[in-house]
DNA sequence: CGGATAGTTGAGTTATCTCAAATGCAGTGG
DNA sequence: CCACTGCATTTGAGATAACTCAACTATCCG
């Protein structure tokens, strides 16, 4: 069993976690956020990510995947799997990693700092996301990742992984649609923080976040599970987080949401969203 | 001759006017920021950018050209190329293009939109820049591109262009390299608009500016055409036009730059760059 | 139980914005 | 060549969203 800081080299091995893993999850074929085990360890709960559909993941390379390309004889790629403590950092912001990074379950942050401390979160990564499509090709130099709550982390070797994307067309293609979704976060991140209000930020991300794991399964009813602190929530809109407090607070008061222990509550779905379209 | 307006669609034919251009250019071995024919029409004044290496350039498809993939048999791509006058839009923020866009000669900028008006710019595109390597897998959907000064810019078929990269290991090198720096610039903006000050945000612009210019062999001296309005500047920055004015005289009473008709001129490249590294 | 970390609240400051009026500059038509 | 129009820039005065600082409370974790 895989417990905090080990490292579980695999080609196809270390596929018992998630085998594991998968037979808990789809026993009431709803995905939790993390599968607690004895002493806080957390098992890999993703429902795949892009590197499942190149057959490359040791966790889906399993006969009888009906997403899994093993059938078609792609190898796996070779990987590593290994678990961070929350508020771990996971990549150094210069490090020359050959590596392509996913997270597997919990949540993660990528962010670029100011040499005086100074911090932007450029986006939160759920289990089932690989940190950036970029990878593929060179490390992000300048970005750091970081645990946010913990989180288990798979290494794909860069080369062979880009190698198996290329070969293949419609890989090809679902690389362009995930680097158009970076492309069009990123966008937007940028519009948010010149120009849209403190508010706006807050409850864009929020949603942004509550969308993203209703789609994944992820949301019992209108409550997710929500392991990111004020500061964090400050980093990634821009702000201080004395003054996302306050907004916090505001929204509290107007009924907006509920967010206590570490769980968000959406209470007002359509008010929010009147923040996500416009202003 | 090609006029305002004017669309030649071509896969080797209208490269007369690229060829003109490049004994123009060469003639003294400096590539001016564009030449002025009777009129005030300009002509391409690019040194190639990132489709010339494909080998899908007509502009560059020429015999002897040691830069270009002609020689290895690689077919040019199918394009158009077209002239704008400043200020036009060229490509509309929801156009499902199926083209990529590149800006042969003259500035434009990529920018999003909010429907109450508020807008970012997220880049500047100068002469031998592709839009974004994004162009190569789908359109960038809420992507406005528009012309800052007179533009002429060359759309390539999409899908022929993408197929001669994916093909080609050292284009696919290149490609991954283009979109690293794509991704950096855009974290190093959405870190400006958070957490940078107004000064060091129009400083770090102009700097950025200057250096992708003087890369080009197109800054003589520390004097580059600077054709931006200072609304763009300020939708660049995330500020209001009246504070760049303001920010901006700053400058100039702290003979930090001139930028009177369209002409920047650095006078203290050290104190600017100061403010590139830090804050 | 105690120390560290995270969140809350209030008071005062400031960078940037909004509004408004004045100036300059380029292009147009007579 | 001139008056005229429309856009870009400049400058000042006042408003405000978000910040800083600081003290206090709550929560987590060993």
């Amino acid at each position: 069993m895989l417990k905090v800081g080990e490292v579980a080299s695999t080609t196809e091995t270390s596929s018992e976690a998630f085998r594991a893993r998968r037979n808990a999850g789809t026993r009431d074929g709803v995905a939790g956020a993390g599968m607690e085990i004895s002493g806080g360890t957390y098992l890999p709960t993703c429902n795949g990510c892009f590197v499942r559909k190149t057959g490359a993941c040791p966790g889906f390379g399993v006969k009888g995947d009906p997403d899994s390309n093993a059938q078609r004889g792609v190898q796996p790629v070779q990987s590593q799997i290994q678990v961070f403590p929350a508020r771990r950092p996971i990549l150094h912001p210069r490090e020359e990693a050959d590596f392509v990074p996913v997270i597997c379950s919990g949540w993660a942050a990528t962010s670029i700092s100011l040499s005086n401390g100074r911090k932007q979160i450029v986006s939160f990564l759920l289990a089932g996301e690989a940190a950036s499509m970029n990878y593929l090709f060179e490390a992000c130099a300048g970005r750091a990742i970081e645990a946010v709550s913990q989180v288990s982390c798979r290494k794909f070797r860069r080369n062979d992984m880009r190698d198996a994307v290329m070969q293949n067309p419609s890989l090809v293609a679902s690389l362009g649609r995930a680097l158009g979704e970076e492309r069009e976060r990123s966008d937007q991140l940028s519009l948010d923080l010149s120009r849209r209000s403190a508010e706006a930020r807050i409850a864009r991300l929020i949603w942004s976040l509550f969308e993203r794991l209703r789609k994944k399964g992820q949301a019992q009813d209108s409550v997710i599970d929500f392991p990111v602190r004020q500061q964090q929530l400050a980093d990634a809109t821009g702000l201080t987080a004395v003054h996302v407090c306050k907004v916090l607070s505001r929204f509290r008061s107007n009924k907006l949401l509920r967010l206590d222990g570490r769980k968000l509550t959406l209470l007002d779905q359509k008010r929010l969203q009147e923040f996500v379209e416009w202003r």
